[in-house]
Order: C-alpha cells, then sequence, then structure tokens
DNA sequence: CTCAGTGTTCAGTG
DNA sequence: TCACTGAACACTGA
C-alpha cells in the first residue's frame, strides 16, 4: 500500500539489507507495462555487477545509487497501487507476481514484485534532474517548505484542496488515506477551493501533515500502530460508519478519489 | 458477475 | 497555454 510512509519503510529495509552490497545476479519476469519499451532483459543486464552505494527516495518514487563515481547507474522503482519489496534469502519466497530480484554475493534477494501491473521499473542516469523524480513537488517528510512556501501555490488555485493535497508537483508522497486523514485533523472541508482558505487552515493543514507522515514513518507504515484516534482506521475499506467518537462519516468522489470525511467536524 | 481500489497520466473541457 | 476534471490503465478480492 505504497503511500509516502511504505515507500520509505521499503527504503529502510533495502538500506538494511542491501547496501555496500554487489548485485550478482538479476531475474526478471518479462512485463511490457512494468518495464517499458525497454527489454527486461537489457535492464536486468545493465544491474547485473553494480554495488549499491545508497538507497533514495522522494516522494513515492525510490531508487538506488549503484556504481563507481563517474560511471553511476541508478535502477529505480515505483510501487503503484499493489507494489512492495520483499527481503528474503530462499527463492520459495518468489511467488507469481515477482517481477525483479537481485542476489547479492551473501546469498540476499531483494524481490520487486506487483500484483497489478500499474508501477514502473526503469534505468535513470541523474534521478533529482529526470522526469519523473523532477517534477515532483516537496516530500513532506524529508523538506517541510516554510508556512509562506507552502501556503503560497495553494491560495492561489482553484481546485479543490483534497485534489490538491493529491497533487504530486505539490507535496510528493501525499496519497488517498493521507489526504483524508490531514483534512479530518485539520478540521477542513475535503471539497474547500485553496483561494478560500483561511490563514488558520493552512498552518493547521501544514502541521498535520507533517505530524501524520512523520509518525507513520516512525513506525514504519505499520498500520497496526497507528494512533486509533486516526480516520484511517474507518475509512480504510469502509470498514465502519462512525470514527472512534461516533461521529458518522461521509463517502463522496472529490478529486477522482474516494473520499471519507466527518461532516460535523471537517465544516 | 460487478465494482472499488493505496497511483499516475493523458484527453477533453472551458 | 492554462487550470481543472474525469476516464483509463491492469488485476485482485470482496
Amino acid at each position: 500500500m505504497p503511500e509516502l510512509p511504505e515507500v520509505e519503510a521499503w527504503r529502510k529495509l533495502a538500506e538494511q539489507h542491501v547496501r555496500g552490497k554487489t548485485i550478482i545476479k538479476v531475474t526478471v519476469r518479462k512485463d511490457e507495462i512494468i518495464f517499458d519499451q525497454k527489454s527486461h532483459t537489457a535492464w536486468a543486464r545493465a544491474c547485473k555487477g553494480l554495488a549499491v552505494n545508497e538507497v533514495c527516495r522522494k516522494g513515492k518514487h525510490l531508487w538506488m545509487d549503484c556504481g563507481d563515481p563517474g560511471a553511476k547507474v541508478f535502477p529505480y522503482f515505483h510501487f503503484g497501487m499493489s507494489g512492495a519489496f520483499h527481503a528474503y534469502r530462499d527463492e520459495s519466497e518468489r511467488d507469481k507476481y515477482l517481477k525483479a530480484e537481485f542476489l547479492f554475493e551473501d546469498g540476499t534477494r531483494l524481490g520487486y514484485r506487483n500484483a497489478r501491473r500499474i508501477g514502473a521499473v526503469r534505468l535513470l542516469t541523474d534521478p533529482l534532474s529526470e522526469e519523473p523524480i523532477s517534477k515532483l513537488g516537496f516530500d513532506p517528510f524529508l523538506n517541510l517548505p516554510s508556512l509562506a512556501d507552502f501556503s503560497a501555490p495553494l491560495r492561489k488555485r482553484r481546485a479543490p484542496i483534497k485534489s490538491m493535497l493529491l497533487d504530486q508537483k505539490f507535496a510528493a508522497g501525499v496519497g488517498n488515506w493521507i489526504a483524508d486523514e490531514i483534512l479530518y485533523q485539520a478540521k477542513i472541508h475535503p471539497r474547500k477551493l485553496g483561494i478560500e482558505l483561511s490563514e488558520a487552515e493552512l498552518k493547521r493543514l501544514r502541521s498535520k501533515m507533517k505530524s501524520i507522515i512523520d509518525k507513520s514513518v516512525a513506525v514504519d507504515a505499520d498500520k497496526a500502530r497507528f494512533p486509533k484516534t486516526w480516520l484511517f482506521h474507518y475509512r480504510w475499506g469502509k470498514t465502519a460508519e462512525t470514527t472512534a467518537k461516533g461521529e458518522p462519516i461521509e463517502f463522496d468522489r472529490i478529486g477522482g478519489r474516494t473520499t471519507a470525511w466527518v461532516p460535523s467536524v471537517q465544516t
């Protein structure tokens, strides 16, 4: 379930298991959507023999800094709606959704699996200055802007705040449930337009974005460890009619996504 | 059988 | 060209 906190958890997983190690074998499953037009075999060939210096992330995008200075190569992964990383040693851990696997010299394996074929595996040459990463806005975990810089783009726009929170060119890494959680905790109606937001609302939006993302990263995106007061537990999979406090939850379609919100709180 | 789903992109509209 | 909306993408699981 990849939004920023999940991707950050996989970044840490990869750092722990493969940093400083060399890829001695690459296994790929043919998939012209995940690997784009480029052949999966060419990707595998390019990755073989690389040493992983560092695992990096911006928003929901993850890549590895590999190779020697002057001859660096950057394997890149996007997890779409259903992708994930797994670290293991035994080939029996593989399943039919495994799209790519790195084997390292010490027997560690790192697998990218994706049941739905929405996602991407690529090779980048200069991650931060090339698409898609170059088009991203700020990463709220790594670089939360000042209140002034956070607010400026929002108050110019005439779209519902829910849509703007999902816009990766604004805040990279915020997805559907995080956007709903931010709006609930900040007590803002999801259909409120950017230009209608008050100073106090913008301030709450920024601080809730930070606290929600920091908390979910701190618990490695483990849903069971999210605070019980979060709307998340009741909106996810539409498991309840009300929040823990008995506030009725409404489901609407906003910004092209199902939006869970609490009319009695978000006015 | 139908439909919603954690994301992104692109065509279409005004 | 811009700002914004909504459909499409692929596939699983309820």
